[in-house]
This record gives structure tokens, C-alpha cells and sequence, in this order.
DNA sequence: CGATGGGTTAACCGCTTGGTTACACCATAT
DNA sequence: ATATGGTGTAACCAAGCGGTTAACCCATCG
């Protein structure tokens, strides 16, 4: 079922159309524009996907998949702990929000829209019997709370808060960065920072109440 | 400085401008189609707005002052503890999404644009001499650590993780609709949740650690 | 009464848009 | 050399777009 590795300017329109629709949306981004973003004529932008709407879906398909690919990566496995687990997971995914910016911002951009692609993926996900993808990390807190290494929380709310956390400043970047100097300057260190901060805030909200940590996190 | 009451049909056009504007962005939305929600002949947008650019920087424009406006509201300064007033805070800013879903998304489609109008407006208030808005609860966050009532953490990234957490679910409601059922439900049971969710882990993130506190400075 | 002027409408205009067509290029296979 | 088929281009087209026009309605007022 894997796709065939696909010719150059086919790469370079997806990598312009992920962009123009990232920044513009479905409707607004223009068929022209992101041929002339890719370096081609208009004609090949209908040569290698028919509509602009194949187009969208083609982008937006090849989106969904990276995205749900980033939740279930190697490093996740190997943790011992749950601090550690923690915090690779907000490592992990802001990490892949930094270098998947536009991706992430185009599945922002079709929730806008009320997201009609992205039921329809995660339907069909659903239906082919794979699980949605942060259930592991989900499925992590859940045991944690059991095992009595973090406080009893809502862990769809934790997860939702994290996730939030790590997405909504490359999201609203334009913003972060005039509300908060550091970041318009040297925006890689401030992802650095965020990293920390955001494992901080998370980690020390899910410590049990009155009795005692463990030990620190790596 | 207050515009005068505006009229019937120029607030069903600000209504419904709002609403394409923010599901499609500046570009994506049709004048045909705003026109239609808002009950009217299409002659009106121009006749009330000359130009689509002239509509959107309107919304736009009275979307922010809402925006700025919801940062300063009375319950803020009667609050006497910290937690309380990250409780009100939270409240506060969790209801405003709820309340003005549609402006946010505004906001969220403009920074996935690039921002430009954001930047003009923030810059021209930063002229006026007025205070980014945020600034009230950033220092309170200061001082609670200043006086040991919180843990020293990064005031910015602090307020950035509060702030996207309230957000996040609004902009991006399909994809917590389907992830998260109770959500997909009852939406308003699910916000209500999700104000104590977001204070409690922020609250116990906030937590000095369980031995003393030692002022240390920023 | 008729004149004024804001609110409203249908019809229209020119440009932009997504999409098509016909044709040119150029490797490779016959 | 010459078909062939994938790749690329320029010119074109109908529909949709933002925006304009001219007339209409109707309250107010001289």
C-alpha cells in the first residue's frame, strides 16, 4: 500500500500546496500561486492531481498520516519511568510542531473550516481497527494514576492540555512572538525553552499531593 | 472614542462576516456567501464597507478590542490569593472563548496568514502607551513567586501554557470532538470541565515545592 | 405636494479563478 | 528514423469573483 517515491516536482508541489493551503486554507490558497511557489507551470499543478480539491485531500491525507505517525515514534517505548515518558513525549511533539510547522498549521486550518476531511480520516481510521494515536501516552497516565506516581487527573484533559501546550505557539506564532520578545529573536532557542517549561508546569501539576517525589526526571 | 450603536443589518453583516472570515480566512471567504448569512443583497457589504479588505480589517479590528478587553475584566482585581485569581483568570478566559468562539478563530486565522494586521494593531497600541494586556496576570504570576507563594518558574511561558490550554480546544473543537467523546456530547459540560482541569493542573504545576520557599530571583 | 437622502435592490462589468486544450520537447524502444 | 509516452508549456475558456451602476422605495421635511 506504500506509495511509490514520487518524482521531484511532484515533491515540490506538495511541499508548495502545503503551505499556500496552510496559510490560506482550502479556499483561499490559489492553484497559481503555488505553481509558481513550486517553480511550474499551472497545467502540471492538474497533470499530477487532477482538481484543486484532489490536490487539498492529496496534502491533507499525506498531513493526516505524518501526524499520526508522531505520536507512536521509538523513544516513546523506551521509557522507564513516567517523568521520562513525559518527557519525551512533549520533546517528541514539539519537536516534530517545529519541523512539521505547516503541517500542523493545515490541520488547524481544516479544523477551522469544521474539520469534514478530518472526521472522515479518523473514521475511517477508527474503522480499520487502529487506535487513535496518543492512546499510549493516554493509556500511560491512566497507569500512573494507578500506580500512585502521579495525582488522579482527568487524562484526556492532561493529554489535551499538553498537547495545546506544545501546538498553539507555532500556531499562533505571529502572536508569541510581539507578546513575548525572546521568542521573535531567536525563535529555535525559544522552542528549547518551551520544551523545559511546558515538562515543568505538566510534571509538577501531576505530582501526588502531600507525600513525597521520586526521583528527578532525566 | 466609543463608535456610535451600530444598525440592524450593519451587525448581521459583522455577524456573519465573523464567521466566514473565520472558518475560511481573508481570502476564502465569499462576499456572496456573507451576504446571504447576514439576510441581505450583496450591494450592502459595499455600500457599509467599500471593499472585502475594508469588512475584514472592520471584524477584525473590533475582534481585537474584544480580544485585548477580555484580559482586564473587574473579577481580576478582586481577587485576593493567587489561586484565586488564576482560578478567576482561567474562568474568565475559558467562558470569553466560549462566548466568542468565532473571534478567536478570527485571531487564529489571521496568525496562520502571517499576522500582518496583528502586528499593526499591537504595534500602534504599544505606541498608544497601553500595556499588552496579558501584562496584569504576568505580574501577579512575578510577585506570587516573588512571594513564595508559587514556585519560581518563566512568568511568559507560564501565562503562554495557561493561554493555549484555553484556547486550543475551541480552535481545534472538531479534532476534540472526536477524540474525546464527552466532548462531542455536550460541548458545555465538557468546557466547564475544562476550567478545572486547566486550574488544577496549572495550580499543583504552580506548587512550591514540598519544602520551604526561598525567594530566588528571575 | 415635491424634494431630499439614507437604505435597498437587480442588473451588470471586468478581472481572476480553476480547469482544458493543443502543441512542443525528449528520452527510450522498436 | 520514428513511434511512443511521460513531461512540460502557452493559449484559451467558462464560471465565479469583487465591485459598480442606476434605479427604486419610503420616511422626513420644506
Amino acid at each position: 500500500m506504500s506509495a511509490a517515491e514520487p518524482s521531484s516536482t511532484e515533491q515540490e508541489i506538495f511541499e508548495a500546496a502545503l503551505v499556500a493551503f496552510a496559510q490560506h486554507g482550502r479556499t483561499g490558497a490559489r492553484m497559481q500561486q503555488i505553481a509558481d511557489a513550486a517553480g511550474i507551470n499551472k497545467s502540471m499543478l492538474h497533470y499530477y492531481f487532477r482538481t484543486k480539491a484532489d490536490l487539498y485531500e492529496a496534502v491533507f491525507a499525506h498531513t493526516m498520516e505524518r501526524f499520526m505517525a508522531s505520536f507512536d515514534h521509538e523513544a516513546l517505548h523506551e521509557a522507564n519511568t513516567f517523568a521520562e515518558l513525559l518527557r519525551r513525549f512533549i520533546d517528541g511533539y514539539v519537536a516534530f510542531c517545529q519541523s512539521h510547522t505547516h503541517a500542523m498549521r493545515l490541520l488547524v486550518s481544516e479544523n477551522l473550516r469544521g474539520g469534514p476531511l478530518l472526521g472522515q480520516h479518523l473514521q475511517q481510521m477508527a474503522d480499520a481497527g487502529t487506535d487513535t494515536p496518543p492512546r499510549l501516552f493516554r493509556d500511560a497516565i491512566e497507569t500512573a494514576i494507578e500506580t500512585g506516581e502521579i495525582r488522579p487527573v482527568d487524562p484526556d484533559h492532561t493529554l489535551l492540555t499538553i498537547i495545546a501546550s506544545c501546538i498553539f505557539p507555532f500556531v499562533a506564532r505571529p502572536t508569541v512572538e510581539r507578546m513575548h520578545p525572546p521568542a521573535g529573536s531567536d525563535w529555535a532557542a525559544f522552542v528549547e525553552m518551551r520544551k523545559e517549561q511546558i515538562f515543568d508546569v505538566v510534571y509538577h501539576g501531576l505530582q501526588p499531593d502531600s507525600v513525597s517525589s521520586s526521583s528527578s526526571p532525566a
